[in-house]
Formats: structure tokens, sequence, C-alpha cells
DNA sequence: GTGAAAGCGCTAACAT
DNA sequence: ATGTTAGCGCTTTCAC
């Protein structure tokens, strides 16, 4: 920096206004300033930067998991809202590994990010309650029970009462669901199921059937369908994952899906959308929800004393050519 | 941290140590020290000690897109070394736009990390030259034919033969292609088909069918083919979401797969594994290739003026239900 | 094994 | 509009 002061013939503060884009700078220094700093190669010290200011403008982001789509497209919203804020983004991920999330947090936490959003992790609520006493967490595709911490997640309940009722509305009323096991939001959406079955009167008894957030569990469950007696007209599934281990099953027994039996999933992942599959699916804004967080998460910054918000998105069905009416 | 000397009875130079993991300090005073850090909730600075030391045992990496599951493999590899190797991995990327995808590089540059990683960007070759000039770059799934820095990639055209012997070998005669066209991989997968077509005494001409690596240029491919005149028996595609696509197509019109005609896709993404679809595929060692970059990265942090070293991985075939002998 | 002193590259008052 | 003076929180000689 020292260099560039020199070169330019001005002192170094001068140089610090005009990297930081400063309006009190006269046009002329301004110039002279920029093209030593061009002829030398000069490019600000963040470390020193952040460490002088006492303020880094980064926001460091945890994904679960760099392998899911799912994530990935909140990811993307978080990115875009960013960029018109102008603060940086740090992305890390833990590999699946609890451990090395902590590690990764544990990194964050040292660069001293403004803020960290948390989507999708499998981080103990003692710890996220924990990081969240350093710095503002937000937590998006989960819902913390105890942490002081904001929140963005989709309504399970919206989102599975238009997946049973759309099939209620097509003339089914022999449902089944398949669970999702421990999965974040796969208690909610079969309550939402049996609850909604109830309401209009149908039997969810003895049609909930074990799974969980994969195809292959999907796969397993429609075999056990297959094997419990006579076969439900329509299937709502913990996700999309399940619901098409559901549907290769199907294909491969040779029940047409959707003459025979109609499926729904939830998510809407890039699979789902395929030709080949053309899952209809509920869909949640993930691109917003991203946007959502970061807003969410600046004005935390700016204010840490409020009170954690928890914002809950409408999630919206997106029918596709897996359901009909019932045979 | 002159809190923590301060509790600890011990000067701050003794605390550094200890945060450092320095094996010269007394057990003693080591767990004061510690003891003393945990009751205060102290948290080494990084950008402090980075600024002090003059390093940062960082690495950036790019990614072109999180929403590529192709990409995040290679991620979980760079991952995997770098926890070995106690470096911490930082990440970025630029939502498919070039503009964010440098404002993301220089980012790290800023930050002042040892070396970046590029894994399927795309930036310009200009660009990445410059970059190489301040710092280590290597460059994964992309050949970048001027600058100055070390590549990994995977042989494409140990892979493409690996497609088009494995359909020969079958029975296949009458074998097209569908090109990739500018996508990374795509002139040699393509170059590699005609010729081992000719090393084999076929004919590729006018078997060649312009594509895209997307499931609808797919899609188009194939109903360019129907339309075509006689129906090859096999089909190597330019990618797998390529040649799903094409399945697709075939599915819709009932020609059977492989019943009738054989496809061979390339990349071996999740997708491909389905149970519904069952891809064969030419599998690249993703996580290798991850855990070779980081390797080949710190090697050239340790000896910047070595000369560029490019990696090349051999890939293989994975063999699933699409490809059959010819009818 | 421990402590004192001198920076790392920058920003932030405060002057001018 | 520009220069001066102190640090930011840590590491690093170098003595003890």
């Amino acid at each position: 920096m020292e260099d560039v002061a020199d070169r330019a013939g001005v002192s170094r503060a001068l140089v610090s206004l005009v990297m930081r884009e400063s309006p009190k700078v006269s046009n002329r220094s301004r110039a002279a300033v920029l093209t030593a700093a061009g002829e030398l190669g000069y490019r600000p010290n963040l470390m020193a930067r952040n460490l002088a200011s006492r303020s880094t403008d980064m926001v460091g982001v945890m994904l679960n998991d760099l392998l899911n789509p799912f994530f990935a497209e909140i990811a993307e919203g978080i990115l875009d809202a960013a960029a018109e804020r102008d603060v940086r983004v740090l992305f890390n991920t833990g590999s699946r590994s609890t451990l090395s999330e902590q590690r990764a947090v544990e990194n964050l936490l040292e660069l001293r990010t403004e803020g960290i959003i948390l989507v999708g992790t499998q981080l103990s609520a003692g710890y996220v309650e924990q990081v969240a006493g350093e710095v503002p967490v937000l937590v998006v595709g989960r819902t913390v029970p105890t942490a002081e911490c904001d929140t963005v997640n989709n309504d399970e309940c919206i989102g599975s009462r238009l997946a049973v009722k759309h099939l209620i509305g097509l003339g089914h009323t022999d449902i089944a669901h398949i669970d999702g096991g421990h999965g974040a939001g796969a208690p909610a959406r079969r309550a939402t199921y049996i609850e909604t079955m109830a309401t209009h009167d149908l039997a969810a008894v003895g049609r909930v059937f074990p799974g969980g957030f994969t195809e292959r569990s999907g796969h397993d469950a429609a075999s056990a369908m297959l094997d419990d007696g006579p076969l439900p007209t329509a299937l709502f599934a913990a996700n999309d994952l399940c619901a098409v281990g559901a549907l290769s099953r199907f294909g491969d027994t040779g029940v047409d899906v959707p003459g025979r039996i109609s499926i729904v999933g939830y998510d809407n992942i890039a699979l789902a959308a395929m030709h080949h599959i053309g899952l209809t699916t509920i869909h949640q804004p993930r691109f917003e929800m991203g946007r959502l967080a970061l807003e969410t998460l600046l004005q935390r910054v700016d204010n840490p004393s409020a009170s954690a918000v928890h914002h809950v998105v409408a999630p919206s069905i997106v029918v596709r050519t897996t359901t009909a009416p019932p045979p």
C-alpha cells in the first residue's frame, strides 16, 4: 500500500480511501492511485482490512452437503441477495460428518464472519445454540427448538395438505403414505397426511408405510405395499427420491402409474421434472428461501437483540404425469 | 488474548504458543491457558493470526455451480485430502455468471488463500492466466491451453473408447453419437468415437447427431434420429443427461431400450444409477480427482517455480441395463 | 519454558 | 480533499 501511495504521490490514507471507493477523494488523486495500483498489481489484503476495521462484511454459509441439489438452490438464493447487499459469502461444508461440520463452522467463526447460515446441517441443537451465542445464526430447512436463532422453512402442513387434497380432488379415497423416518419435515408431513385424511372422513389407518428420504426406501416401501394386500389407488411419498423409488418398483412389476396408482412426491428436485419421470410434487421456493435467509440474517446482524424470527414460506403443487383419477 | 493470559497468569506469547499447539509449552501452563480460554470463550482471530504470520493455511475452491453433482463429488475429494493435510478450505461459486465468478475469485485472492482450485469454471483463459500469476492455480475438469497452471482431468479418449468398444463387443455395428456441443470434453468424445469406429472399419459418417449436455438436447437428438431413417442399434451420448433425454424420447415412442437400441452415457451421475434408469455409462473417479487436485496444488504451493503438471486419470465403464446385443 | 518488543497491512479518528 | 497518528489481535524474533 505504501508503494502505491509513493508511486501516486499521495499518502497511504488516501490510497485506503480510494480502495474503499470513498466519495471524498478528488478525481485526480483517485485516478493516480488507481493507475499506480494497477501498475504495481496491488490487491488490498482483506485480513488486514478486516482486522483494522473490526468488521468483515462476510457471512458464512454451512451447507450440509454439496451433493444435494436441494440445498444448492438455496445457496443460489443466498448469493443473489448477498450480491445486492454487497456482502461476501464464504461457503463451507462438512461432508456429512458431524465432526467435520463443526470444524467447518469453527473455521467460519475464527474468520469472524458477521453471521452464519446453516442449511440442512445435522449439528446438534446444543452446538447450534452455542454458536448462536457468539454470532447471529440462521437455520434453514430445519427447526431448532431451543436455540435463539432465526429460521426459514417451508410450511410442511400446507405442502402436505396440497398433496393429499390433490389426490382427493382427483377422486381417490384409498391413499397411502410412505413415511420419511427421521428426515427433516417428515413427522409434520405424516401428521398432516393423517389429519387431512380424517378431515375428509377417509381412513389413514394401516396406510402409513415405513420409509425414508432415499430412493431405496421408496422402493422397499412399494414392495411392502405390493405384499400387503389391496394396493391403494394413490400414494403420497415423503419426498421425491422416495417417490421415484416407488415409481421404479411399480414400473418393474407392471403396475401402471398413474393408471393403476397415482404418486405425489415432495421437494420438486430436478429429477422430478425429467421428462422420463414427470413426478407430481410439492415445490418449495428454495431460491426465495435463500434470499429470505440472507436478508433476515443481515437484519439480525444489525439488531442482535431482537427476538428470533421464524419465516415460514408457502410451498405449491406442481402437477405432472404421475397423478390421475383412480381406475 | 490478553485477558486469557492474565487469567492464566502467563504472558500473551505463551497463550499464542498454546493456541498453535506448540510442543514447547509445559503441561501446567498449557492446561492453565486452555481452561482460561474455555472460561472466557476465547476464540483466536484468524485475521490477526494470518496477518501476523503471513500465511493462511487456506486454499480457495471455486465451484462453477453448486447445483451440479458432478462438481460436488470433486469437492468432497478436495475436502477429504484437505482434512489430512490440515489446511482450511473456502468454497465459493459464481452461479454460472462469468462476472460473479470473477468476483468470487477476487474475494479468495483478497483473503490471501495459498492457492486456488478452479473446478469446472467458465473463466476466460486470459483471466485464469492472470490469477495464476498471483497465486498457484489448479484447474480441474477443463484444460486451459495457455495458462501456467496445473490440471486434473479424466482421459476423454480412454472413456469414449471404452464406451464404443463396449457396444462393438456386444455385436453392434450401427452406432450413433450424440454430440456434446461446446461442453468440456465434448470434442474429444466425438473425435474418439469417430476414430474408434474407423479402427473397427465401421462407418461413423452421418451418425453424429448435434446435441448438448442437457436432457432436452438428448431428447431432441433422439427425435432427429427417429426422423432420420433407419434407427441405429446403439447410441453413445455426450453425457448422462443427454443419454437420459434420449432414453425418455425412445420410451415415449415405444422404442425398446436396450431391446431395439442400446444407450451409453458419460459421467455416471447419480441419476444413471437409479433403478428406474440403470444407464450404462463412463465413470470418472471424481473423488480421487478432488484429492489429487488438492495434493497437487499443495505441492505447487511449496514449489511455485516447478513447471505445470497435468494429471490425467483413467475413467472406467459401468455396465447397467441400457445396453445389450443388437436385435 | 517464558516474557518484551516490534511489527503484519490496513482503517479510523483527528487534524489540517 | 488530504495527511498524521494510533491501534486492530496476533506472531515472531530475541533475550532471559
